[in-house]
Order: C-alpha cells, then structure tokens, then sequence
DNA sequence: CCAATATTCAACCAAATGGTTGACGATTGC
DNA sequence: GCAATCGTCAACCATTTGGTTGAATATTGG
C-alpha cells in the first residue's frame, strides 16, 4: 500500500532527482538538456524522469518530438504537511514557494548542491 | 556516493518508519513496545530503526536489556534545509519543534526513565 | 541456577531499484 | 525522401530493500 507521501518522499531520497528537480526550478527542460549534465545515460535519465513524474514533482508535455519537464511544486504539498503534523512545525508556505517559481526564479539561480 | 541527505529522504519513504517516528513523538519507546502495533517481525522492526538510526532521525541507547528508542529531530534539518534552498520556501521551524518536543515530554514524563 | 525476556544476527527470499545496451517509433530539417 | 534527432522500450544485470525464520547473546527475575 505505496501512498503518495511514500512515493513523494522516495523520490527525493536520490541526488540525481533532486539534482534534477534543482535545474527545472531555473526554467522547462527537455529530456536531452536535462540529461546532458549527468554521465548516465539518457535511458536512466528517462526512467527518473518518470519517477518524478508518478511522484508528480514534475509534468511532461510533448511538443513534436520534444518532451518538455516541467516542475510542478504542489506534489510538495504533501511532504511539508507530513512535517507539518509530524513536528508542529510552521507550515511550509508554498504559496510563497509558487510565486517564488512564478516571478524570481529567472533572477538568481541557484545552484545548492552540497 | 550517498549523502546524508539522501539517506533522510530515503528513511522518511516508507510508511512504517513514519509511523514510529510518529510514536516517537509522543514518547521514548522499547524496541518490542515500538514492533508492538505492527504486523512484521520484530527483526524487521529492528532493521526499520537500524534505517533510521543511520539517517540519525532516531537515536538508541541501550540500558539493561531494553534498548530505548529516541526521536532526534536535528536530522530533519537537511531535509528542510534542501527544502529551503529549493523552494526559497519559508524556513521549518525546528527551534520550535525542539521547544515542542521539550514540552511534550515533560508534559507526561517516560515513568521508566530516571 | 534457570527460565523468561529483549534484541540482534545470519541466512535466505522476492521484489524493487538504478544502471546498461540496442532496437524501435516519431518527428524534424535539409 | 531520407538521415539525423528525440525519447522510450525491452531485455538484461547487480545491488538494495523489506521481509521471513531460527539460532544466538545479554540481561533480568524468581
């Protein structure tokens, strides 16, 4: 019984997907550019491609024979609410987070890998 | 080469080990008290917390014959701070969650522990 | 001392994961 | 039209994961 926190949660849990959730906050990515930093191949790119995508971290829209992945940050809802009644914590303000992606991503991109 | 990072997404992916760090919260708890609700072995319970020992979501210590269980919220901080870092979300409040947890304790002090 | 309790260890298993390569179906540009 | 490009699929492989059972190690209580 996989609910969608456990399948959230796994699919942070590796540096390449997380690697790659960083580089679509900057901007939409088609599957090659996605893959061309990484040394794996483009299958195994397409394969955590489509992990995210169950995870629903990220959408993928074909546009001819291009396949653009787009971020989609309400999958993280579930994650900080799990914090959220876990800890008492203050709730993660996505709605902050969406205007982040809407208006300043362009401004300061962030690299933030350790 | 795996990061703490990864280690603490990975931990938080399965259910069960939410749900006893969600046991956790409430109280220190006994290896066997904690296997006690679950279907599984208690050697399957054993490896779970050995998961989370080694992401350092939960510490145990040993007195006597029965190893106490304790939840160790610093951990989270990686977790929340990629969150931070990714989303420009608003920062988790451990500090809170830390006052939380103190609170709590005393509340209903573990009748077992000096 | 002895039996019960608490927990882990070891061996094993099935399924999932992350990777590869090569073939394949679309789509595009020259 | 046809070769190049984009991306997935299929088959395969090694490793990890989550579970089991049974034996082993401490520790405690009577």
């Amino acid at each position: 019984m996989d609910t969608q926190l456990d399948i959230v949660f796994a699919a942070l849990g590796d540096a390449t997907r997380r690697r790659i959730l960083s580089m679509l906050l900057e901007d939409d990515m088609a599957v090659t550019d996605v893959a061309e930093p990484f040394e794996i191949s483009l299958a195994a790119i397409s394969k955590h491609l489509a992990v995210l995508t169950s995870a629903g971290l990220i959408s993928q829209e074909k546009r001819g024979r291009v396949k653009w992945c787009k971020l989609e940050p309400d999958a993280l809802r579930d994650a900080s609410a799990w914090m959220k009644g876990f800890g008492q914590m203050e709730a993660v303000d996505l709605d902050a987070f969406e205007k982040f992606l809407d208006r300043e991503l362009s401004v300061d991109p962030n690299p933030d890998q350790p």
